[in-house]
DNA sequence: TGTGATTGACCAACCAGTCGGTCAGTCAAG
DNA sequence: CTTGACTGACCGACTGGTTGGTCAATCACA
């Protein structure tokens, strides 16, 4: 277990520390189903020091999840796709989505739970559909060079089974074979020729 | 209010009450964002007499997890697909998938919950992948003669999408197009030639 | 009158959030 | 270098309200 290197870090630090253990907390049981008193064991503190740094339960989770979005959407838009042809474009955003959702499977699984619970939904400060439209709009352009025939409703498609891919990523293995999803999505989206790897 | 007919009658429809209330309730604030109190209310009888039908709070969700899935599977297996080419039997399972998403919301729900809290999986009785593997064997068979070249990774990820499909129908309009969603499975699938309705 | 069905008050356990007290650093005055 | 007042960080017992579950009393029908 880590320690702060200066005393003056520790606030940031503790801070971090207890939002990990509420993102491992509440990405498994739910806002509900989660305690204050198992974030405050989980962070390895008292409740007492937990509401110290946070005012509230909800204060906490609303905190999480805006910071969770970030963090995954970042992962996804830092992808550099200059200089690609569109169809490599599209391949390496579905990569980085995958990835991205095998890296931080706590933040979809959170995600997923305030899309789907109309209750949390006023706890996220910004609406999913903001940063998905224009996610569909560039992959639009790209699907219509391919020449795709009707570019914007298999961009839409495409984004929805990635979005999809990622929540079963998040999820765990459990029904579907993932290798050989993922596979069937690029033969299918990108062409047989899409078997050619970089 | 539909009251039972014979007063013999009256603990089957009770229950069926509770179950009914318990659906609507578990499906959009989750199993712990759900009180017993809150159930009985929905049913409109006391708690008491809740708990002279069903023993427990899990045990209605459990029963009712079985209900519901047993319900939502003989929608979509009662599809007559006997006479029909490959091309349509495909596309009526997808239809029939979607309406029945369509025409019971709340068991989608409550499934979809069940299926990413790792809690709540132990309540249910039989396993997912047990009912969605036999799907996949008969879609295999579907694509291959439709001259699939992958038939079984294209028929996972028509299973797979139709799954999708029918969490975002239960789920409600939110984010994406449907009707432009289906249309593009319709085309991606079951090719341009599917565009022409039965 | 007997029996299945129903009620709502009740209980123990649990929950989010509070509070008085403690302790380790810090730093200015001596 | 000491001293001691000050303060940010921390603890855990406590509170008021809620929850799942119980039970003695009652009701309606045969």
């Amino acid at each position: 277990m880590e320690t702060p290197a200066r005393r003056k870090d520790v606030p940031a630090w503790r801070r971090e520390r207890i939002l990990s253990a509420a993102a491992e907390l509440f990405s498994q049981g739910g806002y509900h189903g989660v305690t204050v008193d198992a974030i405050a064991q989980q962070a390895g503190i008292s409740k007492g020091n937990l509401y110290w740094y946070f005012k509230s339960k909800q204060e906490i989770f609303r905190l999480l999840a805006d910071c969770l979005v970030e963090r995954l959407l970042s992962r996804v838009i830092e992808t550099e796709l200059s200089d690609m042809p569109p169809r490599d474009k599209l391949r390496a955003l579905a990569r980085r989505c995958l990835e991205a959702a095998q890296a931080d499977p706590e933040a979809v699984r959170v995600m997923w739970q305030i899309a789907t619970q109309p209750e949390l939904k006023g706890l996220l400060s910004q609406e999913f559909s903001l940063w998905i439209s224009p996610f569909i709009t560039d992959m639009t352009a790209l699907f219509a060079e391919l020449g795709e025939r009707e570019p914007e409703a298999v961009a839409t498609l495409y984004a929805f089974t990635l979005d999809a891919l990622m929540i079963l990523v998040a999820i765990g293995p459990g029904i579907y074979d993932m290798a050989k999803l993922i596979a069937a999505v690029e033969e299918k989206f990108l062409g047989p020729e899409g078997g050619r790897d970089v």
